[in-house]
DNA sequence: AATGAATGAGAATTCATTCAT
DNA sequence: GATGAATGAATTCTCATTCAT
């Protein structure tokens, strides 16, 4: 029989790649960084841990991709027009678009902020989050500069605060966390 | 020279638990979870592996300590008066204290982020955080209450949730956050 | 176009067989014997792993049959003529042949030390480095009986040794080792 | 009871320590390099994997201070005088200092060749290696020099290419070398 | 003939914990 | 109380080999 064609395995790989990253983040989210193994990704996606050094360098690599891919996701929504500028209606965009987007990934949120506490594994992943925030954290002081405050840094400062804040407490108990209510008081804090 | 007493084996015993732990916190808060070990803290502490167990029962003992004598010192400073009731003006003095017991240990912090977010180590500290966070909720949810707030639970996770954010984001860059002038903005925002 | 015949695929596979060969042959030599894998033989070689196992039957097989045909290469240079007695001339011209030999083939000799160190792969290979070096040595011993040495036997094991240190050295250090005037302080040697 | 003294770890430590090289070198010189595991000198040496790690750091380290040893054995006697001038007498002193090495130390020696022979392995050791050779070719370098010889730096890579070819060849068939005849022959050769 | 995904056995290494002294 | 040698289970990672296509 022939082989495989490269289209058929450049198949192959993409979706068990996807699929291993898939797993990996459901495990990881669910029982915690440090008792996550290869194996037992491996096991949970039902193949050999051998195969997973097919798809990955290292354990160290496919965290840093699983966190990549989800910052990457993130991109479009945090950078709404080119020009960095918000005006009050966008901003109202932007709020939505957070809860939006952490609601739809809650187990990417989990992970990240998981990793923003363990120094060593965030030193890997740091440049990603400085390129993801900074144009991101630039457009909100824009934003509090043209509304005339007085100390537009620290407005920004505490507006992220306020959404890691709401994020945090949304993923560590997401049942119970009232995001509705949560999301249009902060429309109105913001008004 | 007359053996010691029993109390002052016991005054030295706990003197010793108290540098491990200190030492252990220490270590855990700049090294990360993951990379911390018996040893590591045991050299630090200048003793040897083995009398740590004479110590602590265990690592997942030991950590589990440190992390409820920082909640206890949190205890007496989150529960005012007994009453369970804020004034306005206890709840400014409530906001100035959450900001000194930040600044005044970082490290605790840092590793209650880090535990918080991985869910085996949690499920063990959580009955504590709870212990200690419920009353620390109700009194602000009464607080809101007695305002005459349209949505006092809302307005109560979105205040622990902005203190959370702050705090957070302080712990992680401790240097750039300009904590004073966030403290100005909250007292501003809860006027 | 007319499918190949038998006899054209024979000839393609044999090229494809000796390509691989000269491949292992260059990694083992560059990289040491440790870290050289199937793997990289076949990616340097161009063909996929999978189709490695249908030219030769295990990586311990192709390391064999590299070592087997370097020394048929050698054999009609070390037996000159057949009746195994060797003149002053031929012993002369011996000294030369294993200098060219060995400058023609600087890899293959390497590995053939490598594998001399290796009890577990010279066992493999014993049997056939002694049908190539028994004639050979039973051809110098005649040499120095015939010369009337006292001690043929010792003669012919300094002649092997003081060939095995040449070669070792050469082939360690190619680029400063002195070949052209150890070659002929051999020959002075044995006048 | 009191615990061990200083001094008695010390022992301990040495003696494991020394044990463990030992069976190693064992290990290595039966059954080649490439087959020996930490898990087999552990098992020989009747310890656990584990506490190989307690006296050497990695398996590469072991292999370092094996050799490093066996070298350092061998110092002082390739090394006779300290002015690195050779008389003839001293000439004569040194190739029977050769075979005294040589034969009481039979396994290093062949850890040594295989070491040679293994690119990745020799790049540890070389600087060391040098530190020991460089010396004792610049003494029998001087030595040629000395005696007038025509071309000096040829005669001693002969000189060293011979010592190698015999140790070699004694290492690889000690039963079967005639150790004793070959140094008279050297003795002869080199009247 | 040809591919490379997949396996599985085994390698090095780490570390919480135990234990004889 | 105090030590650090010793254990053993678990972890990451490697690689020769097989196999469906």
């Amino acid at each position: 029989m022939s082989p495989r064609t490269l289209l058929q395995y450049e198949i192959i790989r993409e979706e068990r790649r996807a699929q291993i990253m898939q797993v990996a983040l459901e495990l990881i989210s669910e029982e915690g960084f440090a008792n996550v193994t290869i194996s037992k990704i491996a096991t949970k996606a039902g193949i050999s841990k051998g195969l997973m050094y097919n798809y990955f360098e290292s354990k160290e690599q496919l965290i840093l991709e699983i966190i990549l891919e989800g910052f990457n996701e993130l991109f479009c929504v945090f950078d709404p027009n080119k020009d960095g500028v918000l005006t009050n209606s966008e901003m109202h965009y932007f709020i939505d678009e957070v809860f939006v987007v952490i609601k739809s990934n809650i187990r990417f949120w989990r992970l990240y902020y998981m990793l923003m506490f363990q120094p060593e594994v965030y030193r890997l992943i740091e440049p990603e989050v400085q390129k993801i925030m900074q144009p991101f954290m630039k457009t909100v002081l824009g934003y509090f500069e043209k509304k005339g405050s007085a100390d537009p840094t620290c407005e920004m400062k505490m507006f992220c605060s306020i959404l890691d804040g709401i994020r945090m407490n949304f993923v560590m108990d997401t049942k119970n966390f009232p995001m509705e209510s949560i999301r249009k008081k902060l429309h109105e804090l913001y008004k």
